[in-house]
DNA sequence: CTCCGGACTTGCAAATACTTTG
DNA sequence: CAAAGTATTTGCAAGTCCGGAG
């Protein structure tokens, strides 16, 4: 039966229950080790504002255990469950959203480069990116030269205020506010039980090993288990010169307008934040900073006790940071990586000046590489072509009879490929469901690796297989031939008493094996391309190693919200420095900060050349008086930014200084590069660097949308307010996607049929017309009579015509807009998960319409936040 | 310091799965 | 039911940041 079971995909079910979206996972014994890490290394992400929950709690995880699944692991591929903390939650799989439909007429797009068609956006559409960027502005002329946050931060100054404070907080130092203002993380802990983790968790952990499979009903409080979480909270003290009055002032002038909502939320967080406060735990000093002068003081953090039920059902929650040094892991058991098939050869001759030519497996395969990349916009770039040309011949042998790649012809391959598509796409249901079942058959057993004696997803236990290098933007190295990876090239990382994985290519083995604990990864192998670089197996986002540092790196920037004000101070009184490299750091951070840009790190000559913020060059940023930037540049995946922006007028005095008698090639910030800032932004705060700066608006911005823009609308407006929201973190992290090739098919199909309910209409109103006048109906216009129908519901089928057409231009109008935009990456990578989870509790909107399967498991950890949490 | 190996996150696009529509 | 769309997943490239060696 077991065996059966495994044969069969349906046995894929026995994992899915365990790998549930919601789930409850172990408790990783190197969590429990924290406080200790958390004391020594300061600067450690997540030493700071962590939950910890380290006391007592010192248990160790018992290897036994540990050996005890890994050793069934081994024996048998078994997909027995392993574990079995994990708590299936049941979630309504649909995650449907919203959706635009819509078409519009701009289809040459698609031959263009993708940059040149970023370009055409950005010069064309107003609505685009770039542009819209700057939209984020307009609402608020009076302070176009605050720091992106800043007007979302006075927000929440305002907010707490509410709770405790009069209006005069804001012009309290800062340091006092802050000191007032409870750390946020403790939230989430309000909901948990008592029972804290420490004391939890060796028994779990025990359990897991010898029970082997009892799941816990999420629905039964007494199974689950909670964990308590407890943050630091970190009370910058500034000196009060170091007060920059700028900064203080734009804080201040925000109050305008709280808003409702908000205020009511307010208190309930700051009665929770209140409560929170009661247990604690440590209190770390960090001595910051410059000059001596300011010096930050860590402030335990409470746990917070879990109040109303929420309609969520806990999950797993995750323990504090990962503390223990280094260690990642105690045991670590999987079954190493899987390589793709051996290339099959087809023997389809490509031409060589009009005739066949025969090639060997080998060269037939890379030249089949090529062919099949006909339709691609490669195709057009010398460069791609070059490469590949100067790999291939390489393999083609001295004096082959192929001389060049001009006067070759893929094309029989080329439409080999296509008619392999086509056939593919004729399978019926059944084999190709009877084909998926085989390839899970193979590849289940990589699936999954069992850490700490908890079973979690691998990532990516895939082998990429060979193929010409698809580098982004100009990439200099696109068309190379990435070679096949073996078994040789592969280091693999697994627990000292796990078994080593079998090489699964006979004859061969792998390069390596190490038991290094300290690292996450299973395996690697160096990039065939840049063999400075690695290829990493690591395991996927919903596990809980995975988690635990999303969680860390949500609470960090949680952090930097305490500090900003200083921050921002600190930076302003330094745009004047005569310190030069002071001065650049000082700029360089207003950006990051009000832009949301990169941190910029330099790059080789064989990389594409893009910039961040410590790599813009002179000719990326043109000043227009009187104190406008415009900054155009190629980011991350050569992706245009295109944004002007008002800044501080010395600010843009700083930038036309560091621009004089340079060239548009040099670099703008010429004293620095992003080892030199982020060591200074460490001395600000601890474990501070520029990315954080990204997460922080990213977050707070959705924070502040989602508690201003929802008005207790049903559940559809409500997710219109968070998708809106979410564009709007797009926008600002310039997330960016290409048009699909059909979007102005759709657009003109969608117009095409706002176009045919007007003609309806209008039909309708002259039906009416006459109805009203007693007159049958016209004949339609096919000819057949009408029904006759009564003023009244002519009346209402207009008005509902009308709705219908309203609706549909609403969202040709949505769909258009976000052609552009990529609400994905930032809902992935920078939204803080419990700002969402707490807003839906709040409004209750399923959470399954936000998150879909997932993003559900990714953010398992952040499911039974406080409803009163804010970022 | 700077350089660079190393590890891990972020990001877009292609491939695939799933839904709606005609 | 196929075509058309949309949503989700997968693939892998491209960033960030750290820490140790020189």
């Amino acid at each position: 039966m077991a065996l059966k079971a495994s044969d069969n995909p349906n046995l894929a079910h026995d994992f899915d229950d365990e790998d549930g979206p919601l789930t409850f996972k172990r408790y990783t014994s190197s969590k429990k080790k924290q406080l200790h890490s958390q004391l020594t290394k300061s600067t450690s992400p997540s030493s700071n504002g962590q939950p910890s929950s380290n006391h007592k709690g010192n248990t160790v995880p018992s290897a036994v255990g540990n050996s005890k699944a890994s050793t069934s692991l081994a024996n048998s591929n078994s997909p027995k469950p392993v574990l079995d903390q994990k708590i299936p939650i049941h979630i309504k799989g649909e995650t449907k959203s919203i959706k635009h439909s819509t078409k519009d007429s701009e289809d040459e797009d698609h031959n263009k480069p993708f940059s040149a068609r970023l370009k055409v956006n950005s010069n064309n559409d107003n609505k685009s990116t770039p542009v819209v960027v700057k939209k984020s502005y307009e609402d608020s002329n009076d302070d176009g030269a605050m720091p992106l946050s800043a007007k979302l931060f006075r927000n929440s100054n305002a907010r707490a205020s509410c709770g405790n404070y009069d209006d005069s907080d804001v012009k309290k130092p800062i340091s006092k506010v802050q000191k007032e203002r409870q750390n946020g993380s403790s939230a989430s802990n309000k909901h948990e039980k008592p029972s804290t983790l420490l004391a939890k968790r060796p028994i779990d952990n025990s359990n897991s090993m010898h029970t082997s499979v009892k799941k816990l009903k999420v629905s039964d409080p007494a199974g689950s288990i909670k964990t308590e979480q407890v943050s630091m909270k970190c009370e910058p003290k500034v000196d009060d010169d170091d007060d920059g009055i700028p900064i203080s002032q734009r804080i201040k002038k925000p109050l305008t307008s709280p808003d409702k909502s908000s205020s009511v939320n307010r208190k309930l967080t700051m009665s929770a934040d209140k409560s929170s406060s009661m247990k604690n735990s440590l209190t770390k000093v960090t001595k910051v900073n410059k000059a001596g002068k300011t010096s930050f003081k860590k402030q335990p953090q409470k746990l917070k006790k879990s109040g109303k039920g929420s309609d969520y059902s806990k999950s797993t929650k995750l323990l504090p940071s990962s503390g223990d040094g280094q260690k990642k892991w105690t045991t670590l058991v999987h079954n190493g990586v899987i390589f793709p098939p051996p290339y099959q050869t087809h023997g389809v001759k490509i031409l060589y000046k009009g005739k066949p030519v025969d090639l060997t497996p080998e060269q037939e395969e890379v030249a089949t590489m090529y062919a099949v990349m006909r339709d691609t916009e490669y195709m057009q770039k010398d460069k791609f072509k070059e490469n590949f040309w100067n790999d291939w011949r390489k393999l083609l042998g001295r004096n082959h009879v192929i001389h060049n790649l001009k006067d070759c012809d893929f094309t029989p391959i080329y439409d080999w490929y296509q008619s392999e598509k086509e056939k593919k796409k004729q399978m019926t249901t059944e084999e190709k469901k009877a084909l998926k079942e085989e390839k899970m058959k193979q590849e289940e057993k990589y699936m999954w690796a069992i850490v700490d004696g908890v079973k979690e997803k691998v990532g990516n236990f895939r082998v990429e297989p060979p193929g010409l290098f698809r580098g982004r933007g100009e990439h200099p190295k696109m068309g190379k031939l990435k070679r096949r990876i073996c078994p040789g090239d592969i280091v693999i990382n697994i627990g000292k008493d796990a078994p080593i994985p079998e090489c699964p290519i006979l004859g061969e083995r792998w390069k390596e094996i190490r038991h290094d604990n300290t690292v996450t990864w299973l395996a690697y192998w160096s990039d065939p391309i840049n063999p400075k670089l690695f290829k990493y197996v690591f395991l996927a986002a919903s596990s809980s190693l995975k988690g635990q540092s999303d969680k860390e790196k949500y609470e960090k920037a949680r952090m930097l919200k305490d500090y900003i004000a200083n921050i921002r101070a600190a930076y302003t009184k330094d745009f004047t420095n005569k310190d030069i490299t002071k001065q650049q750091i000082a700029v360089a951070t207003y950006l990051i900060d009000k832009l949301a840009l990169r941190a910029g790190n330099e790059k080789d000559d064989d990389e594409a050349d893009t910039v961040g913020c410590c790599t813009l060059k002179v000719e990326n940023v043109t000043r227009e008086a009187p104190n406008k930037l415009k900054f155009n540049f190629l980011g991350k995946d050569s992706i245009k930014y295109e944004n002007t922006v008002e800044v501080e007028l010395p600010v843009y005095n700083a930038i036309l200084k560091f621009q004089k008698e340079k060239r548009p090639g040099d670099d703008l910030f010429d004293m620095l590069d992003t080892s030199k800032l982020n060591a200074h932004l460490k001395e600000l705060m601890p474990g501070l660097t520029a990315k954080v700066f990204r997460t922080f608006n990213a977050s707070i911005t959705l924070d502040d949308m989602l508690n201003k823009g929802t008005k207790g609308g049903d559940v559809g407006e409500n997710i219109v307010v968070y998708q809106k929201a979410n564009k709007q973190v797009a926008i600002i992290c310039n997330h960016q996607r290409s048009v699909s090739k059909s979007h102005s098919a759709q657009m003109l199909r969608l117009n095409e049929k706002i176009d045919g309910l007007k003609a309806v209409l209008k039909e309708l109103k002259t039906d009416l017309d006459r109805a009203k006048k007693g007159k049958s109906p016209l004949k339609s216009s096919d000819g057949k009579a009408k029904r006759n129908l009564n003023p009244k519901a002519l009346e209402k089928k207009i008005s509902q015509t009308n709705a219908k057409i309203e609706k549909m231009q609403r969202d040709m109008k949505t769909k258009d807009d976000l052609k552009t935009v990529a609400l994905g990456t930032s809902k992935i990578n920078y939204l803080d998960p419990r700002i969402t989870v707490a807003w839906c509790k709040r409004h209750e909107v399923p959470i399954e319409k936000i998150f879909n399967k997932s993003l559900l498991a990714k953010f398992s950890w952040a499911m039974d936040v406080d409803p009163d949490f804010r970022f």
